[in-house]
DNA sequence: CTTTTAAGTCAATTGTCTTGACTAATTTGT
DNA sequence: ACAAATTAGTCAAGACAATTGACTTAAAAG
């Protein structure tokens, strides 16, 4: 008789959810666009002049766009400009990696205003999390300093660090397992850490958020960045959002078993990882970037021979992703030195056939993207922006 | 100076799309928990009981939904509960494939009412269509003669067929290629035939909208349907919609080649396709499915030997879809016979490990779905009642 | 210099959800 | 048996945000 099954459902909506849902369309619309006029907006968003009119006064009270330089365009009264201000807001983005932590200021358009890292303990969170807080405070009083209104504009600290979360693993020795990391609540102790509004994502998706935001995927509703960094992993934008899956692990595409025997998959052969086993240099080593990056730019028969085996796998991911997810294009990113980025998907054409060859294709399968080794933080950064600006269907409900 | 540039931008939202919403939130409510009282709507929802006394007044005058029994749960006022009335819209799902079509009239809680099949000529869809037609007539006749008012409820006119679409093949010779199919304005030519609302996706695609509607993905945001049939696909339910990808395309797992070298894929092993092969017998004799369901119930070592070596292909598409798109759950569906499925899914046993192989599962990793020849035409059918009552995102937006 | 066209504002209106007070029906406790 | 507590649901007024149509402003075209 005592019936307490939950009651599953949406929620509903109201005035506030869609004045919340226009303010962000229009916000969407600037960054996407630049600068518009009212009535430019008032016709790329379907509202009224008046709605418009009101919703761009409340912004330009709120200090999130200003007018511009009016223009002329033909017959009519001249159109004011209003463009974002990239003062309007500001976030906070951290990766945590093996041995290096490195967070990153960026404002409202996604300019990156403080860079700062430091090199993390081994012994895992419980030493590590006092160096990673620091480490946000230094750049949080730094922000402080340089931009008086900076801390009320403050949207939140993205997170980013290598995946799969949740999953029992049995690591506990291997250093360059993430392990500890991946089962400490780390989202609680930084939100009590710092009171802020904190996220967490894979660096894959930290990279895809990053290129949806400012880089190759601006604009584009369907694409998917192949990460390669110390790992393998793939961020999907999908349907205009970056998709998580159920527990935050979709796209690890790196621990995709190459075929039902074996046990091989493309993080043993294209991987970071991989090419400093080949190579036979040391991970930690401060200058490792640039290093590769000088190797590979000179051509070095090592990094030749690395690149020819990891190509094969890397042709093979492309072709897999565009036959499973159907994107627009596909965007090698990550933390890859951009010579051993562009030697890599120079090795890796021709691609493989696959349902994304077709006549009439606007965009190249396979782009470059963002490779620098701020990336991930970078796109960690830019994940409590578009929480708190871009148009999205959690938005509009209530509570 | 004329600059003609297109703007883009999301579509904003008004009163109406937030009416829109709200009703769309309630005929969910009830169809994924049933009959609930409008205290119970209101909680379940986040609005206030008096909005949703207005919808439920509006929805009862439109015939969607009607009180039942009123019920007593201890102290305080016995609620009346309200469910959806079956009757209260219909949809026309068809199915097309290599030498069959079926179609089936639903209403709106997902029963079939009607199932009709006819034989397709060869010669493609210049011959087909009128066949086509004349089958989806039979259907929309048969559904006016048994429910009077069957015509004006009815909100549509799903097509499923085998993918992938938009793709420049070389098949003209081959009749289990749908190219012909593929490259023909159908949507134009239905929609122009009956004067329907006409929609089309790929067959795995209609299978997930079917489970989501009434089968197994039921109430899930994140699953992915495996669809053996005469080929391999995955229909994808992401973030509590079926995904399509950028040109319909994205589930196309039977396509993916099984690694960089070879050339092989799924669907050379798993596909009833590979089945009918294995076992030398015509695809198109008419009672294929009820010969294989009892040649696998009595355990056929010939198809015993086929299940096996599918399997291992099979093991490894769900090993992937795992880490790829990291669901709730993995249904197993499609034309298969259910015989033939029970004893696939016995042959996966024991999974490949994943990262969906964690402690606090509550869904089985894999689960069998639907398995029966109408399946890909129930979940055609449901695509047009999702459209016009789930909760979604483009439901809120103008025009 | 009048007409046309487009940007943008003003004031009144409309549609939808919210609020707070109310009624109705049932169980619990004395 | 009866008052108190609790829950379902309604009524009527109010609040909020988009809409409408008339108006003002400013430029180009004829």
């Amino acid at each position: 008789m005592n019936d307490k099954r939950p009651i599953r459902a949406t929620s509903g909506t109201n005035h506030e959810g869609t004045s919340a849902h226009n303010r962000r369309v229009i916000i969407d619309a600037l960054r996407l666009n630049g600068a518009l006029s009212r009535a430019d907006l008032a016709r790329a968003t379907r509202l009224t002049k008046q709605t418009v009119s009101n919703i761009m006064e409340e912004l330009e009270n709120d200090g999130l766009v200003t007018s511009r330089e009016t223009v002329r365009r033909g017959r009519g009264q001249p159109s004011t400009p209003y463009g974002l201000v990239p003062e309007g807001a500001f976030a906070i983005g951290l990766q945590i990696d093996r041995h290096i932590t490195r967070a990153i200021a960026v404002d409202l358009v996604g300019n990156v205003l403080i860079r700062k890292e430091a090199n993390l303990p081994a012994g895992g969170p419980v030493t590590g999390t006092p160096v990673v807080l620091q480490l946000v405070e230094d750049v949080r009083a730094e922000l402080k300093q340089r931009v008086a209104q900076a801390e009320k504009r403050l949207v939140g600290l993205g997170v980013a660090m290598p995946g799969p979360f949740g999953i029992d693993q049995d690591d506990a020795e291997n250093p360059w397992m993430m392990g500890p990391w991946q089962r400490f609540p780390l989202l609680e102790t930084l939100s009590a850490g710092t009171g802020l509004n904190v996220t967490l994502q894979n660096d894959a998706a930290a990279c895809a958020t990053a290129e949806r935001m400012v880089g190759a995927a601006h604009g584009l509703d369907h694409a998917v960045c192949l990460y390669v960094g110390y790992g393998i992993g793939a961020g999907l934008i999908l349907g205009g959002e970056l998709y998580r899956g159920a527990r935050s692990n979709a796209g690890e595409i790196g621990m995709a078993l190459l075929s039902a025997g074996g046990g091989k998959t493309v993080e043993h052969s294209a991987s970071l990882a991989s090419l400093y086993e080949h190579l036979g240099v040391d991970p930690m080593a401060p200058d490792i970037y640039a290093l590769i990056d000088e190797r590979a730019a000179a051509n070095d028969p090592d990094i030749l021979a690395w690149i020819e085996k990891a190509a094969v796998d890397l042709r093979w991911s492309v072709h897999l992703i565009e036959t499973v997810f159907d994107p627009q294009t596909v965007i090698l990113c990550g933390g890859a030195p951009a010579a051993l980025a562009t030697r890599l998907i120079e090795a890796m054409q021709p691609l493989l056939p696959s349902n994304a060859d077709h006549a009439g294709r606007v965009l190249p399968r396979l782009q470059l993207g963002m490779t620098d080794p701020w990336a991930v933080a970078r796109g960690a950064a830019a994940e409590p922006i578009g929480h708190a600006f871009d148009p999205r269907f959690s938005a509009i409900l209530k509570s």
